[in-house]
DNA sequence: AATGAATGAGGCTTCATTCAT
DNA sequence: TATGAATGAAGCCTCATTCAT
């Protein structure tokens, strides 16, 4: 757990907000609102200098360009999305406990992942909006995706298809799985209905059963 | 399914291709495309002009507004995505039929919208990007959802529950893994990675069970 | 001589005015004032605008760039201040006529570029300036000087060096002060000094004597 | 001679650089280079601060004003430029020995002003460049030539008219058929085309004689 | 003396929309 | 019906200059 921290401490603190003026502060804050409220081409500048309370002249010294802002604000949420595969012992406790479960490895991720989410509304709107048009972005995701969840992903779930825990589908077909609905169940609770009257609890829960049995060995 | 046919054709028709002029025509393929491609607020109305061949002012002629345009483009479409729930026998059929069982649904709907989706990636793209801004659009879709598709899908829902071949959810979560998983996959299968060697069959195959076990009455 | 108006006549032509509708006609216009009273860097396309009594966008529909504005005005320009070394006869007169001598090549071409310095006081002036610094400009001049300027230049010179009539200096040393001291001239007295009470007659003979004898054949 | 020195010297330490402070000698160095590549109107004070290795604000502390940096460079240069006429012996010397000609004269001036131009390139573009748009150097101009250049060299021309040297032409045509033509032959030789092979000794010599027998008189 | 963050006016350019033809 | 010139508001960005440190 210390170590996860660690890790997640690190992500976080990549570009930290500790190094940076109010007034920059005041921009990333506005430009987070704006983009999630009106989408990055339809917010302006000058709409967000004006929240910031700030020059808009200000903004373009501290992000050269408007889509400088944009990626300073979307390219590490990606990474921190996908931080839990970053933690070295998010495997290791798979394989070291040999009671553990796929229950208990979604269980967590579903837990860890619903927290960042609910604290991140705004930055995740904008990461999934902006991931259809912004090219450097779609490679960031595709980088980290490719290079840090995928592999880690994978030994897990080829550990559980052995144990015979998981049906015998393809193991990308078995992630693809998991995480389209972990991310279906954020994106519908988050940002499709996020004033309907939920249970978070009992819908994480039933989420959790629903991939395992989807996912269970058929005997 | 003579009657499916022909509430889907009505829908089709609702603004139908045949009473569009030649140019008209140019000018929502293009624009279709150019949105798809790079998002509505990114696309001038010179660019579509220019790549519909037409005058700029000729897209003003049959639609008053930019945003009208879009709106003929994507309202529509949104009603075409729920189509199937228009269907009278959609439900009928599941009542009618002692024998017939959620898969056998699962299974007509999703490799209906499936060919749905194959036909038309771009307008889809459109539709998921805009929902997120587009006021119009989100009252369309929620009109559609709560008028159409969530209740019969509750009555099919809770027939099942019923005959006890789904568990003991909420109808409501029900409803939404069993969305949230097909909707997934088409966004992956058609959005993400197009490009993916994908073995469409099977994967709906497994898309399917993949739903139905997971629903599945627990013993 | 017809011959030589007819190709100055296509030179000017070239892109004549005769095509521009007026708004046009009036920011080229103003164009040209500004970027000559206050250089090209210093001139705002609002300014233009104003001045031209049209919208600023107007500009924009007729020259991408403000930078393009300025070549559409410079560039022909360039081209016609060497108008007469594209007549065809302005070397064929020089070796037809034994009888012709340096003198009345001189004299026709002072004449005829005072002339057309006189009418274009402004464009020459953008053109001198802009010359320092924009790229496209001086490989315009580059182009023309080499390509038809000098050869031509040099036949007439070799021409007259060999009839014993120029003293023996390169040729083109002979062009370099020839050429430097007639637009020297042109400099001085449209630009540097347009309102001193000039005898214009006396000092174009002044300066036809001056380059003779400067070149003339020392015994 | 020694006499020359001592004005020379006064000239050059007008503003001498050894009052500066070593910040303040790398901005005007930046800025002299800058203003000759691209303008004065083109370049940003924070480029030449960037060049100059000091911070935006420092320059300020120096120089109110953009424009005085400008005139702070420019300005001296015009003078600098004119100095030879500043000389008590440039016209003394001329009156004192009655064997010497006005080629003397002429081929000191030159080799004098050819030096000169060679060490100051960059500073000879930004006051050829911005005369043309800066009322201050053209104030300053005027000041300098009507002062100082202008009587002296009347009186050298007028003596050599006298003593039957120089054709009778108008004293000030004998002054901008010179000047020009000295100032042609730099500005070609080291604006107009530095790369050219130059052979700078025998192009003085025939600069010289061009303007001798230019305006030797004729019998 | 030196810094560099901050400013806000203004620069160039794009854009949706209108309208006379 | 179709055009495309014209508009002017607004967008992104740059710049000379100021000021607290």
């Amino acid at each position: 757990m210390s170590e996860d921290d660690i890790i997640q401490e690190m992500l976080l603190n990549e570009d930290n907000d500790d190094q940076l003026t109010p007034k920059q502060r005041k921009i990333l804050q506005a430009a987070v609102e704006m983009f999630a409220e009106k989408g990055y081409a339809s917010t302006s500048t000058s709409e967000i200098a004006k929240r910031a309370g700030v020059a808009e002249g200000t903004i373009f010294r501290h992000y050269k360009t408007k889509k400088d802002l944009l990626y300073s604000i979307a390219v590490p949420m990606i990474t921190k999305f996908a931080a839990p595969f970053f933690a070295q012992h998010f495997v290791k406790h798979v394989f070291n406990d040999q009671y553990s479960g796929y229950d208990e490895l979604l269980r967590k991720l579903i837990h860890n992942r619903f927290e960042f989410a609910k604290e991140n509304i705004p930055l995740l709107k904008i990461v999934l909006q902006e991931m259809a048009f912004q090219h450097e972005m779609q490679e960031k995701y595709k980088e980290i995706f490719s290079e840090n969840v995928l592999p880690r992903f994978r030994e897990v779930v080829d550990h559980f298809k052995e144990k015979g825990q998981i049906e015998d589908y393809p193991t990308e077909t078995v992630i693809r799985l998991t995480i389209t609905t972990i991310v279906g169940f954020l994106v519908t609770r988050f940002i499709i209905m996020p004033d309907y009257p939920w249970d978070d609890e009992q819908e994480i829960e039933r989420t959790i059963s629903f991939i395992l049995h989807g996912l269970e060995t058929q005997s």
